[in-house]
DNA sequence: AGGCTGCCTGCAATCGGTTGCGTTAGGGTG
DNA sequence: CACCCTAACGCAACCGATTGCAGGCAGCCT
């Protein structure tokens, strides 16, 4: 059926120690035995069980990667980079889901522990409480969230944040709008502390909002109440739904506002008009992610965001035809 | 360190074999005995260690899923669904990505034999004679292409085309365009043998073109002087493409062209005007295929697509009205 | 009372590799 | 020539769990 580590001994003649130490240790073996071996190998087509191997060594070579949902455009990008990272050193990649629920989360984790060597965990919904806990089953290094003691990655979303506002403002916008995400967030919080410090802007936050378009789509109404003649959404969905219902409203973008959204995601790209936005590195941050991972080091990293200019964003119109809209 | 069935064995005053009874085989240990272990590996925290189970069993209750790119937005839903299928009967799923390399995949199937028990394979490209070869050392099902001998889950692109041109013809356009995909491709293949089928229409191919939104950008030449009033697209993002390359040519859509995607990704549902298309059952794909590979059928399904009427189409403007644009 | 049955549980081999230790052979040294 | 050293390899225990087999025990029948 399956070729072994003794079927390889057997067909070379040696112990199977030494067929193990062909594959783990070859500068032990002496290098006529280990060509031998490695041809019996090769021609018997025989490949190493990991996980055998990790019964003893303790090491799995597999990482596990948790999300909150993979089919929302913000992470692919991010699995796909970690994905790279973790096959470049031959290590394999759970990839879960949690459907944002905490309690997956926990449950995800913990099932993991015994197979991976380590965890990813992006933008973790669970209590800090639950987090320290489960750190002690299996080390992580957790995206997006402070957390004591586990390796962290973190986007500056606030230097990005204020970019966006400054933007704005150069472009000659007074009254801008926070079109900001769901309570108790961490990026929300980020992001709002750091709009509030640009000078000569008067900042009025609409929200909180769900984090999808159709949360953009509602806060239209209130945008147009508002008077804003810019607005930073809280990431690129809420961005495009804003732009939909603005649109509605017969206010278009950017001639009438200016919309600035965050993360820089596929269909912010596509979109008509193209999002200006402020671009996350994801890709980065799963890459670094898995390398803190595989090399055990502690560190917290901030990584840089930047502010990506396309045409969603413009100068204001002149105060006259400004007011005739309202 | 870590608690193994040893330690949850003399803590409760039996021998390991119990212990493990209890959680494979329940029934054949005594109640009261059952509850005491149970309540003692509560107590201790212990986990039964899957890979060591798997030593013994051959079943590792992990499941590979291979795609060509996590970062394309047609995979996420499908990742995501078989995800779900899996953890639903308490399986993990490593994911990987090819990069679109036919080595990579091969390398990548080794590479998970040994520690899943099947892998699901989306729209290979590696060679008929590989995969047979492959489908030797691990189970697998494969999406979007036929394969002797595995099986498969097919979605019926054929009839989702058929339907978004007679949706075309319907709203009495005549002459349509395909602006088809990459060269060989077994999509592109059974999206054109369906067009051409239905009566009355005046079919133009356009391709081969990169599967990509460039590609789409890139063709809006050629539809334009190709004289159609409706375009059936490989996918979503050429559709996307096209329809801005349009837009840069003076054509609005669908005033003076109807365009029609292939797949319904997140996009083409954001974008402007939304995108009509042929939703393919990414998802339903996904969980089926997972589906199949753990209760080890060998089957053939087809998925039923189905067309998306949105905004992108409309009827062809006046004879007159639309030879000036020409 | 003796024998049989069936339920629980223990024993030990096994899965595929790894690794500390012991053994052997060969070479160098005094 | 006796001695030591080292390189190369074999031996066997072990990682954490499963499982066929056998033994103990209680209950039931004759």
């Amino acid at each position: 059926m399956t070729v072994t580590i003794r079927d390889v001994a057997r067909a070379s003649g040696v112990h199977v120690s030494t067929v193990s130490r062909t594959f783990s240790a070859p500068h032990m073996v002496n290098a006529a035995t280990r060509t031998r071996v490695l041809t019996v190998a090769e021609e018997l087509g025989y490949r190493p069980n990991r996980a055998a191997r990790a019964l003893t060594t303790g090491r799995t070579h597999n990482l596990g990667l948790i999300v909150a949902d993979i089919a929302n455009p913000f992470f692919p990008p991010l699995i796909k980079a970690a994905h790279a990272a973790a096959r470049q050193r031959d290590y394999h990649l759970f990839v879960a889901d949690t459907d944002e629920e905490p309690a997956a989360e926990e449950e995800l984790i913990q099932a993991f522990s015994k197979q991976v060597d380590g965890v990813v965990l992006c933008s973790p919904r669970s209590s800090n409480k639950a987090l320290e806990r489960l750190a002690q089953r299996v080390p992580f290094v957790v995206i997006n969230r402070r957390l004591r003691g586990a390796a962290t990655v973190l986007m500056d979303v606030g230097h990005g944040a204020r970019l966006a506002v400054e933007h704005l403002a150069g472009l000659g916008h007074r009254r801008v709008a926070l079109v900001s995400g769901p309570a108790g967030s961490w990026t929300s919080a980020e992001i709002r502390a750091a709009a509030e410090q640009v000078p000569g802007i008067d900042l009025a936050v609409i929200g909180p909002n769900a984090p999808t378009e159709r949360g953009g789509f509602a806060a239209a109404g209130r945008v147009r109440e508002s008077g804003v003649t810019g607005v930073l959404a809280y990431n690129d969905l809420v961005a495009i739904g804003l732009i939909e219902g603005l649109g509605d409203l017969g206010l278009s973008v950017p001639r009438d506002v200016s919309v600035v959204g965050i993360d820089d995601i596929v269909p912010g790209r596509l979109n008509r008009p193209k999002l200006t936005t402020v671009a996350m590195p994801t890709a980065a941050a799963g890459r670094l992610a898995v390398d803190l991972l595989i090399q055990e080091v502690t560190a917290t990293t901030s990584l840089e965001t930047r502010l990506v200019i396309r045409d969603s964003t413009a100068a204001p119109r002149q105060r006259g035809s400004c007011n005739r809209l309202y």
